[in-house]
DNA sequence: ACCTGAACACCGTTCAAGT
DNA sequence: ACCTGAACACCGTTCAAGT
């Protein structure tokens, strides 16, 4: 009662937004593994019970940064004069983006926002595979194809990287037991070259499927 | 001092094996995230720490659970008479057993055994790619870009299928804004066909690669 | 509206002590 | 040789209480 004056609200310690941000910054540094709700308070000199207030809790928060990362994509502009080019541009483009945001395809995967992430690419796929000529079941086959094989392309690069030394290496086991053909052999020696492996494998898949030579 | 008789090795309450085959029960039922310690010795009827005491920590235990399933994989053999259909036959076959062993791939990326664990698929894959008469980097290129097809493809289809209920789906988005070519809106609005998708794909890469047609 | 500490139910791991 | 409980340093989350 009486002096109940209109207390001026005092400046939050911390903001929605100052959470977003810091779990950026942690998921950026440390992976998924390592954004936990207490290490996200004591970097912003708060209470742990403070973040919940703020986001709910840890799998919201995860939502959220999923959303903000997927909004944040650049949008593929295929360039280049023939069919085959284009499509092979946006295969790069997406193969790129992805690579750029290395935990966003579990994440997005995990939450189920799939179709939503790559439905843009979806759509410039599938307006370079019409211009090709194909139409209907041809034309989304080709356009899934596609989207499926740099995605996977991605993921097994992304893990090879991840890898901590793989100790018998690929080199080693075929020095210790050759092929047939030297050459081939050799070759395998030889460790993975990963762009030019995406660049060989993603035309002769495009070609194929745009029937083109 | 004196009565110092030799005990009677009691016999122990657990063996490496019971940790082990308990082990991977509990990783196939729940996943990997679902194996931990505490859970373990539980179900063993025993103290946590009896577990550290066979099988040192949880790492090791994923590292030897791991070992095993890869030894245990059935060794695959081509089938059909041209090049092209016994390179089809491998990659299918290799589909399938990643497929039946949904958590072997993330486990085995992280461990660093990618290179020993696809070592006999990319031997039998090497063999058909030189009776289809390529050699070289050109052969090597051709059995990579396979593997990384294959095994990609299945990290997307493994992804699609963990993922929760995908919130607005594929089909929801095109039927809400469809593409200029209603056949092909259409054909997006339905399911992907994950077995269809990945005949259609494999064939028309590894004839690419192989250059036949 | 926003923050707090206490509490609960989980983790993996180490260690000294038992038999 | 094998098992034990106690202890430590971590988790995510809920709740009642403060201002």
């Amino acid at each position: 009662m009486s002096q109940e004056a209109a207390r001026p609200p005092r400046a939050p310690a911390v903001s929605r937004r100052a959470v977003l941000d810091a779990a950026t910054r942690l998921v950026e540094d440390q992976g998924v593994a390592g954004l936990s709700m207490r290490k996200l308070a004591a970097e912003l000199g708060v209470a742990v019970t403070s973040i919940y207030w703020h986001v709910g809790n840890r799998e919201a928060l995860l939502d959220e940064l999923v959303q903000e990362m997927v909004h944040g994509l650049d949008a593929l502009a295929a360039t280049g004069s023939d069919p085959v080019a284009r499509v092979l541009s946006l295969a790069t483009g997406l193969r790129r983006v992805l690579r750029d945001h290395p935990h966003l395809i579990g994440l997005v995967n995990e939450r189920g926002l799939t179709p939503a992430m790559f439905l843009p690419s979806q759509r410039a796929l599938a307006a370079e595979v019409a211009a090709a000529g194909l139409s209907g079941t041809r034309a989304a086959d080709a356009v899934r194809a596609t989207q499926y094989h740099v995605i996977g392309f991605v993921l097994v690069e992304r893990n090879t990287d991840r890898s901590p030394e793989q100790r018998p290496s690929a080199e080693d086991l075929w020095l210790a037991e050759p092929a047939a053909d030297p050459v081939l052999s050799e070759a395998f020696a030889t460790p993975v070259d990963a762009d030019r492996l995406f660049a060989v494998s993603t035309e002769a898949l495009v070609r194929a499927l745009l029937g083109k030579q």
